[in-house]
DNA sequence: TTGTAAGCGTTATCAG
DNA sequence: CTGATAACGCTTACAA
């Protein structure tokens, strides 16, 4: 049974095909300014020739650096993996990017329960650092990030504490953004579906942009709260119900998420509510699934690009021992068929 | 300026709390059975109390084995990250979950362009092997991938070419599926907005899937042809627009994925036609957002789970050096509201 | 059952 | 500008 490893091709080969010493093949490719051109070029010749390439393993033990960031997405327990928000799994794209972008491999795992939070990323050295996305509804979750070793290093996105390392959307532009929209459409009685209380903290922000929108804009905010506990399209058809049973009138919804807009939007439509002409809706997150509801649902869409690249600088600097500003992602209004033009 | 490895605590800092070699604490820790059970407990005491964590990098060197899997998701050249068809999200969760069943890690990168198809993951040992998910239709990093360097192991879903070391749907019974569905719904004039030519190889089986049930209950199948370069949103779109003006009679679509029969829906709808009273439309794939379009797309859903085990179950034979099967994932209808009952 | 010692393939220090 | 030569922290024969 041959060893495949007798097989692997190391630095040391190198050096003796170019004719220079091991630590010349190492500093040549790794650009190294010292290394005359001639010198690196017969080096680059000859580690091209024998198809080269440097064991990251080796390097990192070395280095003592990995090159790596972890991203951490948290399921709510007993979730299916693929049945997360898509939210998240946008935000996961454009974090990818950005960490490639700067050069980093992106280690990511899926966690729910307490038994696989413990990845020890940075303890066991497979990552510098750690991002953390997902649902905020998961507090064991939340609360095992946040008790990480000191001198670990992470960001995260949303985040249940405003003490943690968070970067979030611009949500009370936003909140202000749709909130005006609606009154510039028309709509009267606008409502905000949603809650102060949730370990979303996000909701909350969204929540108080849209009062402080509707109060500058000379009425008084009125908040339909969702129930715990539940999946948030259960949610958004449930306080859609309750307000709509409430003889309580209204001809808007500012929903804090598009998944609980979306719900509420069904509820609507089972009710034989017309959106957009008897009430309007707008929610927050740009899922893709809004561009497909009918109506196509109205929202606040965060830059992702801008999300990831925050997300990654954030940790990057943390790494660094600084940190880092802004942490807002700037949002943008996306008019879509649930609210009149 | 302090360096930071200093207080790294090392295997050897256990033996010396623990009272024993270094090599014994590697042993104790990795569960040698030689080892005695008083031993093993006072160096699990020891490496508690001092935070120990084994450094991978060191463990992986050693070993010439990196525990970790790699993910790439193909993308459309110039995409946005976050805009990938969310079927090979969820995809890539279910792979996250199986790897993870397995004791593996899973690095991901998002790659369109040639410039960073060269992971070099098995080269580089960041990776043990290597699985590739997304787009048929970026054609250049299929081919990378096609000549990866002998001895790399590998495993991918869907796939343009038969050779690859594919996964996929149960894509002809699946489309049988729909098709008796259709059928058994009463429609007669089923067609099946799709392609036989697409790169996307799992297309051509889903038609013939159907075209086989169509022949089987005595119908002649029908193949109205997407175009080739345009989102599948729009594909479905314009196929449906097609197909309503060539005039030819029909009261059912099956397309062969759900974007495409999304785009097909919002044609139907802006023309008038009534789902699923005048035409019922079944897709493909069990994409979130189908549940959401109006009305709810009702689609052949494979089992994710399945597929994210089998993806990782290939590759992982794969590296032992043997072929795997099965490679077809189970499928099942689900009737949402596009089909009548 | 445990200790000794030889690597794994780099990078970084220090001469020259 | 380049070459020796230490580490880096672990796993695994080989001894005892």
């Amino acid at each position: 049974m041959a060893e495949k490893r007798s097989f692997r091709v190391t630095s040391f080969d190198v050096a003796e095909a170019a004719g220079v010493s091991q630590s010349t093949v190492s500093r040549a490719l790794a650009g190294d300014t010292s290394i005359s051109e001639p010198t690196r070029a017969r080096v680059r010749e000859a580690a091209e020739k024998l198809n080269y390439q440097a064991d990251e393993n080796a390097a990192r033990l070395r280095r003592g650096k990995t090159g790596t960031l972890a991203v951490v997405m948290i399921c709510r327990p007993g979730e299916d993996r693929k049945d997360l928000n898509p939210f998240y799994f946008s935000l996961l794209g454009s974090t990818c990017a950005a960490a490639a972008a700067r050069g980093y491999e992106v280690l990511v795992s899926f966690q729910d329960s307490a038994e696989n939070f413990m990845g020890h990323y940075q303890e066991r050295r497979k990552a510098d650092g750690l991002i953390v996305i997902g649902t905020s509804e998961n507090t064991a979750a939340w609360d095992y990030f946040d008790a990480l070793p000191p001198g670990s290093h992470w960001a995260c996105w949303g985040a249940p504490s405003d003490a943690f390392p968070w970067v979030r959307s611009d949500n009370v532009a936003g909140a202000a953004l749709a909130t005006r929209h609606l009154l510039g459409c028309g709509y009267r009685a606008v409502v905000c579906v949603g809650s102060e209380t949730s370990p979303q903290r996000q909701f909350k922000e969204r929540y108080d942009g849209y009062a402080a929108k509707m109060r500058e804009m000379g009425h008084e905010p009125v908040l339909q709260p969702i129930e715990r506990g539940l999946p948030r399209e259960e949610q958004g058809r449930r306080a859609a119900a309750a307000l709509a049973d409430s003889g309580r009138p209204f001809d808007a919804i500012f929903a804090v998420s598009d998944e609980i807009a979306l719900g509420a939007l069904k509820e609507l439509e089972r009710r034989g509510t017309r959106v957009p002409g008897d009430v309007g809706v707008v929610g927050f997150d740009g899922v893709r699934a809004g561009g497909w509801s009918s109506p196509p649902l109205s929202t606040i869409e965060p830059d992702f690009e801008v999300a990831g690249n925050l997300l990654v600088e954030r940790l990057i600097a943390a790494m660094g021992g600084e940190v880092a500003d802004p942490r807002r992602v700037p949002v943008r209004l996306v008019v879509r068929g649930s609210t009149r033009g």
